[in-house]
DNA sequence: CGGATAAAAATAATCGTTATTAATAAATAA
DNA sequence: TTATTTATTAATAACGATTATTTTTATCCG
């Protein structure tokens, strides 16, 4: 994928995540374009932390309760994932803020998104064996990345 | 299952527990015994303040942070599960103390194991897709059980 | 038993997150 | 445009679940 198109998708996503905000009643402020802007470049499931420092780089004002309000704001909009572990710790999805499953590597941190196509026949077993109404899931699979694995 | 082949269920686990400790070179408190004795006991993996509350019945001095060592101890030689949710609650399950797929109802709180399995197949294609090395898993599906689905 | 030392009780400390409050800025109306 | 309303921000206090600390107690093993 060139830098260009990339770009794009990252612009495309504020774009629709803006809009949203509007939809939902809710203003556009430098801070919480600030906030999103991060969540949409970043590749790497950020934590608060990460996201907070990321954000003082250019708004170097800007309060952590800030960033912790205006996530809590995109996930109330279903436009973020949060992924709490646990350890109490937590990451976020700004690309795809619906339930996916998870590569976590549990060495260098990195969190991979696979594509299972087995997953549908895995929730029809859990619906038809136990009756329950399954309205969304959770599924994190941890262990060593390609390169971590090598590097051992 | 009959009431008594059930008891002699919990007393084996209990004993099995007993012995892990005993092997790992720990104490057999009165405390810990209490502790493992509900978790042993409960179907409904329970929270430590559930915990807490059971084990005060019969132990009324006992201090929360001992169930918390305890718990954290039992953890460590892998006997009991954490199951550690976004909201950074935690319920534990001593039954099965290695990682398997979950049903959380919303409504209730009720968790119920569900036998999946395709969730092999599932973990053979993440593998295969991402080369990651996958040592565990973590799987909620999260709704209504058949109870509450019916009450609504 | 008796001594070594692990474990328990009580409680203080920690830390990520949330709540509070006064100040600021965005949206709306005049 | 300017005034007005009200959401949002910044700063910081409060909160609460968990962990650490310290003194006391009790288990284990010879």
């Amino acid at each position: 994928m060139s830098a260009k198109h990339q770009d794009l998708e990252i612009q495309t996503r504020i774009d629709h995540i803006l809009a949203r905000l509007r939809e939902e009643g809710f203003r556009v402020t430098p801070q919480r374009l600030a906030v999103l802007e991060v969540l949409a470049a970043s590749e790497n499931h950020p934590s608060v932390e990460a996201i907070y420092d990321q954000v003082r780089r250019r708004f170097s004002t800007i309060s952590l309760a800030t960033v912790y309000k205006t996530i809590s704001l995109l996930k109330e909009i279903h436009e973020v994932l949060e992924l709490g572990f646990a350890d109490r710790s937590s990451r976020y999805d700004g690309h795809k803020p619906y339930p996916h499953p998870h590569l976590i590597c549990t060495r260098c941190g990195r969190i991979q998104d696979p594509e299972l196509s087995s997953l549908e026949e895995l929730t029809r077993e859990a619906t038809t064996q136990t009756g329950f109404e399954i309205v969304t899931h959770r599924l994190d699979f941890f262990g060593l990345c390609n390169d971590c694995r090598c590097e051992e």
